[in-house]
DNA sequence: AATATTTACGTAAACGATTTCGTAATTAAC
DNA sequence: GTTAATTACGAAATCGTTTACGTAAATATT
């Protein structure tokens, strides 16, 4: 199959197997003319070493896995961008698992990954991460960065957003704008991101002296259509919210939808903000005010990060965690103002 | 680093490592007594076997590469999930790799691969790639399946939609709903569905005998910025279209905002179809008609074959050409009413 | 001219698993 | 009781590289 080999290179050119290797690792020890003829029928015979062979004696597969629940969702998806784009430049190989937010799937996945064949994983954990000892165990032999969604109890380099600051600002923005009665639209009681997020969105409400009666904090599911009806239930109660912030992207489809066929408008009954990375945020009806998160940049980070631990041979940089900011950009879903 | 291997676990229980690899084998050679202390100890130390080790001997990887343009792209994300789905469950990795449309990284990667590192490959070629050695020379040492975006020439199995349909499809849509001067957005002159599609589009203006002068190609770049400009020089043009079908989905954005901006309203002045696998289609003003492919059936499909090939152990499954049917969902974007 | 150093290469072990073959001990067969 | 068959394991080769070490020849040193 796999065709050539060094052994091969070696028969032909009547050397041993140690020179051709030498020779294409450019050794001093190798003479001009040797190195010359063996880079020449190399290259004549189309060579390419063998990814394994070298990994397996070096301990080193120049090989990183990333974790994620989706794929689907612009943020991962531009993350895995900016992830991909750092581990080619540095020659390294991207695995991808979606985990598709089940936890079991994490663990199998972790567990499968240490034989070896990576040198070090970046990951967003699920959103049923809270027993967390398959990725204490995978960090006691590999090195972790994780990002966005991470693990606080884990001492590793970890990459994410200004969640609090950004639920809170969010949340402010929705206050003088006028919103009395804000949901929050949650996934999870546990996730890193959505805590934070929830504190800054608490602390908005205590801080401007709004009921915190009518502030909810409600959870979503994986599932649209559940997500469908529990929108509708809300936006037909009694105590209908004048203001939403949704901390998945993902959500701004039902809202969107919800409020269309209950004739809510927004913004004048219920303004909308949602953390998402969508493009076809500026062209939603209203135009969508979000927060939207620096997702490829947070990506390269994770690589960058990882990488070096990998080049330093380090499984832990408890230093390294870096804080991207988000940006809040505000559209006429939050607006008094209608688009033309 | 690694950890345990089967030398270990032979040393512990003073046996041969040819003992352990076997009871681990669940070999009929190895009494059960033995299979269980070496099971038991195995999952102790939580063993896991060396992914290398077994690759190099047995030249089998159980991974295979993914080659798609962006990942950023709701079609490529959510065929990459189908390819991932059907990987995870036959026990296989997905390695990933983003060419930004660009050959000559298609060209790196696949010669990086050619060592061994991966047992075949899925791949949607760029839309630079008119030249194939590359392809070529990979395919003749591991099996290579298109979907997508594929190279006719060379002979492998190919997971494809209809596209020439489609296009005709969508192109008859928009002049039975009135549009006589229809634009078809392109983005390449050589990709195969960019060609099938507008010859389903030629086809459709023929039949119908609309002036083909009036429909025109016109092909769009890598920069949305440019892209912008482009659409509104069309749309402020003397000979502005009635109609247009944009055969990416990413083109959407500029539409919308570009009609926005000179207030060309859609759909009574301009009748809009996007190839497009956005979940926002339906959230949009007026809400898009699209051809909706399905991107995630594909992937599955394309993992499916290929999974088959390394089964067989063939390089060529020539009969394994499947065309999977997109779906032209008419909304507003293309009916004289305007969503409430 | 005798020794020391450098140059340019080869030998062989190692990485971790699998597998072919061999073999001692036990059991079966006659 | 002798031979045949089976059971349960070990020794060693193998996959394709890399690298520590050895060594002959060429060159340098004194």
């Amino acid at each position: 199959m796999s065709a050539i080999t060094i052994k091969l290179l070696a028969e032909r050119l009547q050397l041993s197997t140690a020179t051709i290797s030498k020779a294409l690792g450019d050794s001093h020890e190798i003479s001009a003319s040797t190195k010359e003829r063996v880079l020449a029928l190399a290259k004549e015979l189309n060579y390419v070493p063998n990814a394994y062979a070298g990994s397996l004696r070096g301990n080193k597969s120049k090989t990183i896995a990333v974790l994620i629940p989706e794929v689907s969702d612009s943020f991962f998806s531009q993350a895995l961008n900016g992830i991909e784009e750092v581990a080619l430049e540095k020659g390294y190989h991207t695995l991808i698992y979606l985990t598709h937010e089940k936890i079991e799937r994490e663990r199998a996945i972790l567990h499968a990954l240490a034989g070896g064949r990576v040198d070090g994983a970046i990951m967003s954990v699920t959103v049923e991460t809270e027993a967390i000892d398959h990725i204490r165990e995978f960090n006691r032999q590999l090195p972790v960065v994780f990002f966005d969604r991470v693990c606080e109890e884990i001492d590793t380099a970890k990459i994410t957003t200004n969640d609090f600051e950004c639920g809170y600002k969010a949340t402010v923005h929705l206050i003088e704008a006028g919103c009395r009665k804000i949901v929050l639209l949650s996934i999870s009681n546990s996730l890193s991101i959505i805590s934070e997020r929830s504190k800054g969105f608490a602390k908005a409400i205590a801080e401007h002296g709004l009921n915190a009666e009518d502030c909810k904090i409600i959870n979503c599911s994986e599932d649209a259509v559940h997500n469908y009806q529990l929108i509708k239930e809300l936006m037909q109660g009694n105590d209908r919210p004048d203001g939403i912030l949704a901390t998945v992207e993902k959500l701004t489809t039902e809202i969107y939808l919800v409020c269309q066929q209950l004739n809510i408008n927004i913004p004048l009954q219920v303004k909308v903000i949602c953390f998402s990375n969508q493009s076809s945020a500026i062209i939603l009806n209203p135009t969508l005010t979000t927060i939207t998160q620096p997702a490829f940049e947070m990506g390269k980070a994770a690589a960058t990060v990882l990488l070096r631990m990998l080049k330093n041979n380090t499984l832990i940089l408890k230093e390294e965690c870096t804080v991207i900011p988000s940006t809040l950009i505000i559209r006429n879903s939050t607006t008094g103002y209608i688009s033309s």
